[in-house]
DNA sequence: ATGGTAGCCTTGCTA
């Protein structure tokens, strides 16, 4: 079994106690980090490879910034999202470990919509759909997980009407999200579970936590060479409860090993 | 109609 965590930890310097802790305890093979908010050199690597990670880190100051975790070395690393070289936002690596092709994303939050926030994520999500289709083709087990800042239905926002005309549930956005599993892809958490309003992010604003007035955008895409494989997918509300906590808790994969 | 919270390393921007 190779289980995958993935967590928007909203500053990886501020969360360091909140992060190794949790690494300790959860143990996931790989871990996707989302918002590190931080460049290169500022990321923990010693602290974390003191748990038995190796790291990818592409970082950025104050904003984005994303990591791969895992317990095995990180092959053929692939630092940005393809399709447009003069983006420099740090939002995208990609690595092969326990032969799978793994990816952390961090999709652009987008608002406010009728901005070039939004056409910029809109643009984002073509280019993941045009690279998601080339690693379809590869037939390997592909994991794609991370912050995709999309709601995907309405079962999935405490309050839908007060979502309407947000970035994360615009029919723009929700299309090129469905774009992703027509072509091919599986929603890990949606497939194994049916229960309606589990949410994976809660505002830090007005005892959003407390009224469980939360979100579910943090997302787990496989192939279907690694779907076909898929044992379970949790989230883990504890951390989120936490002094300190990060707004986003960590969603928790699990694989079979290949047969 | 507005402000509420958190993190950055700013006195505003992003979420």
């Amino acid at each position: 079994m190779t289980s995958i965590a993935s967590w928007n930890v909203n500053s990886i310097k501020a969360r360091l106690p909140n992060v190794l802790a949790w690494l300790e305890s959860a143990s996931p093979d790989i871990a996707l980090f989302q918002e590190l908010k931080t460049v290169e050199d500022n990321f923990p690597r010693l602290e974390i490879e003191a748990l038995g990670y190796h790291c990818a880190v592409l970082g950025q100051k104050s904003y984005n910034g994303v990591a791969i975790l895992s317990k095995q070395p990180l092959e053929d690393v692939m630092m940005g999202l393809p399709g447009d070289p003069a983006d420099e936002q740090a939002r995208y690596v990609e690595a092969t470990t326990f032969g799978l092709r793994v990816a952390t994303i961090y999709l652009p939050n987008g608002n406010p919509v009728k901005t070039e926030k939004f056409s910029y994520k809109l643009a984002w999500m073509d280019r993941l759909n045009d690279h998601a289709y080339d690693l379809l083709q590869s037939e390997q087990p592909v994991v794609l997980g991370g912050d995709y800042n999309i709601i995907p239905q309405d079962e999935d926002v405490y309050d839908p009407r007060a979502f309407a005309g947000d970035a994360l549930a615009q029919p723009e956005s929700r299309q090129r999200f469905r774009a992703l599993l027509n072509q091919g892809y599986t929603e890990a958490f949606r497939a194994l579970n049916d229960a309606p309003h589990l949410y994976s992010f809660w505002d830090y604003q007005g005892g959003a936590w407390q009224n469980d007035h939360g979100l579910r955008i943090d997302h787990f895409l496989l192939s279907p060479q690694a779907a076909d494989r898929l044992e379970s997918c949790e989230i883990d509300r504890e951390p989120r409860g936490k002094t300190k906590a990060s707004d986003h808790t960590p969603v928790v994969c699990r694989l079979r090993d290949a047969a």
